[in-house]
RNA sequence: GGGGGCGUAGCUCAGUUGGUUAGAGCGCCGGCCUGUCACGCCGGAGGUCGCGGGUUCGAGUCCCGUCGCUCCCGCCA
């Protein structure tokens, strides 16, 4: 604690804090039984309070009826225990605990609370049944990996505000009962009592709430934002998570960008992370599909994509030569001198079919040519050129898919996650951070219609008039060893160019306003450029906290 | 909405090919113990094997259903 405890009839030192530096110090400390040692005659109580423990000695002779206590002193029982600091034995001293040079000599206690029997230990980090842990949700915050993380994850915010102040932006709350935000998950509503049949949406970010402080003038905006989506959950996703949510305006992208920069690093100095100072590599998102598979790729590991559709073309291989023709590409991964079984390597065909391909093909790179099923269709020519394009040399095993190139792109970039996973390259103690940006504005989707990638107020970059899917779109995301931390981009500010935004993804004008008419109406008063980002807190403080789960980051 | 995994003592888990009285560690309770610190030693209690049905001479084990949890896909940045 930074602080002694401010004194009263329960306390007047942190149990945790207590060094040999105050030896024979009156203290009055209280808490929680961590542990009890009976040896008879003599009784051992830890006692703990956020700052940690410090061992009680409760003694026959010199703790009076404080003794009797101890003997009746079980688990999570809650004390206060007034007695002398002194420092031990020097063959007593234990080096592994801060509290070890030092021992409370009991003279007075009073037990404050008894507790039943804890139905889990609260000092060892076992897994545990999530309901049981929920059940018992004040039990499962005293265990040491939820203190922890919930400490970081105050100094995480702590720090986002100081280095944000230090920037001149301002702290303002936007509501939560609200009206649909464009994110496009469900939202979750709720009735409005004095309007029968209307409902407040919960919002899905502040979105709107921060572009239209932008255009009122308020130039800095920032949010620790509770936000809303009413979708299924995963490992790193809740129906009801934080974000750092930020908005400037009169930028560009490397504004926002060195900003955040300089904001996250200090961030990640809060754990030991290694990651290098600022700037961090950017990379355009066609390179990171191209060569990862993913717009959230993971550097912390190799075996790159390469597209090998020159190569392959004009094989007999029928698969692969349809595919080319009908302007797919065939792209593959060296996978290295593994040797995967034929079992193991049918098993990645599931891989790849749940990112909608259809199978991997594969080759064993030998000496003389190829060992696999599909050698047969390649000639040497053929064969020297791929080993090229994959530098692949004898013993290295190649994984193709041939697909369109979204597909390809996909599956390869499961496959090479999957490999990345099954083949322990994933290093746990190095982190990889970069920017993805250039990303295209629309995407199009099956029945021909547009979508925005990210949402309707990013700026598009190129020819409005021509093909929608040319455009690139003014976005950046920040990822962490695959994890995307967060992203933003520069909005719209001029009405025309968010007109025709709203017509390629054929939405009318009524749509529109209805959807977002109060930002619609603020634009038109003179909108300045502005663009800001948005973090998921719960995900950096998992990453940070090394917790797999952000249920375990959060306290609630 | 779809698919996979799991469900055995308070907790974490083992339980062989379907076989006799279902186990371990920790925790808990009792006893002993004046230097332990995950104290130690001795003893003990604790089980509707998630629930329901079926197959079988016999089910924790196999089958069907159901409930709960969890991971993944869909969805979502």
């Amino acid at each position: 604690m930074q602080q002694p405890p401010r004194a009263n009839a329960y306390r007047d030192a942190w149990a945790g804090d207590l060094r040999a530096e105050d030896a024979d110090r009156e203290v009055r400390v209280a808490g929680w039984v961590h542990r009890r040692r009976d040896h008879g005659g003599l009784i051992f109580i830890d006692l703990r309070d956020r700052s940690g423990f410090v061992q009680l000695v409760f003694h026959p002779e010199t703790s009076g009826a404080a003794f009797g206590l101890a003997e009746a002193l079980r688990p999570e029982h809650v004390l206060t225990a007034k007695g002398a600091v002194v420092l031990r034995e020097q063959a007593n001293v234990n080096a592994n605990i801060p509290t070890g040079e030092i021992e409370v000599q009991v003279v007075e206690a009073e037990r404050l609370a008894t507790a039943e029997t804890p139905p889990f230990p609260i000092d060892e980090d076992v897994e545990l049944d999530e309901m049981l842990r929920m059940r018992n949700r004040a039990l499962d915050l005293r265990r040491p990996a939820m203190q922890e993380a919930l400490v970081l994850r105050h100094k995480i915010v702590q720090t986002m505000r100081r280095e944000l102040e230090a920037r001149d932006f301002l702290e303002i709350e936007t509501p939560i009962l609200t009206r649909s935000t464009p994110e496009g998950a469900r939202d979750f509503l709720v009735p409005n009592r004095r309007d029968p049949g209307t409902w407040y949406a919960l919002p899905q970010s502040p979105q709107l709430f921060k572009q239209l402080l932008m255009v009122a003038g308020y130039e800095r905006y920032y949010q620790i934002a509770r936000c809303f989506r009413d979708e299924d959950t995963r490992a790193d996703r809740q129906a009801e998570f934080t974000q750092l949510d930020v908005e400037m305006a009169f930028v560009a992208e490397d504004d926002v960008i060195e900003t955040h920069e300089a904001v996250m690093q200090a961030v990640f100095a809060l754990a030991e992370l290694g990651l290098p100072a600022p700037p961090w590599p950017r990379m355009p998102y066609a390179e990171a599909i191209a060569r990862f598979g993913s717009d959230r790729p993971d550097l912390r590991f190799g075996l790159e994509i390469r597209d090998v559709s020159d190569q392959v073309r004009g094989a007999q291989f029928k698969i692969f030569q349809s595919v080319v023709d009908g302007g797919g590409v065939v792209r593959a991964i060296n996978a290295g001198k593994v040797e995967l079984s034929r079992s193991e390597l049918e098993g990645l065909n599931e891989v790849v079919q749940r990112h909608g391909g259809k199978a991997v093909a594969w080759v064993f790179v030998e000496a003389d040519g190829w060992r696999s099923p599909i050698a047969k269709f390649f000639d040497a020519e053929r064969i020297a050129a791929v080993n090229g394009a994959m530098e692949a040399g004898e013993g290295d095993l190649i994984l193709f898919v041939a697909d369109d190139e979204k597909v390809a792109a996909g599956a390869l970039g499961g496959l090479r996650l999957e490999l990345g996973e099954r083949l322990g390259l994933i290093p746990a103690d190095r982190h990889e951070i970069l920017w993805i940006v250039d990303f295209p504005a629309f995407e199009q989707t099956e029945d021909g219609s547009w979508t925005s990638l990210h949402h309707p107020f990013s700026a598009p970059l190129g020819d409005l008039s021509g093909d929608p899917g040319a455009l690139s779109s003014r976005n950046y995301d920040l990822v962490l060893d695959g994890t995307e931390l967060g992203g933003g981009s520069i909005r719209i500010n001029d009405m025309q160019v968010q007109q025709r935004v709203f017509e390629i993804l054929g939405m009318g004008e009524e749509e529109a306003y209805a959807r977002f008419g109060f930002l619609l109406d603020a634009l038109k008063h003179g909108a300045p450029p502005h663009g800001g980002i948005a973090f998921g807190l719960d995900r950096i403080v998992a990453i940070m906290a090394g917790r797999d789960s952000i249920r375990d980051v959060m306290a609630f």
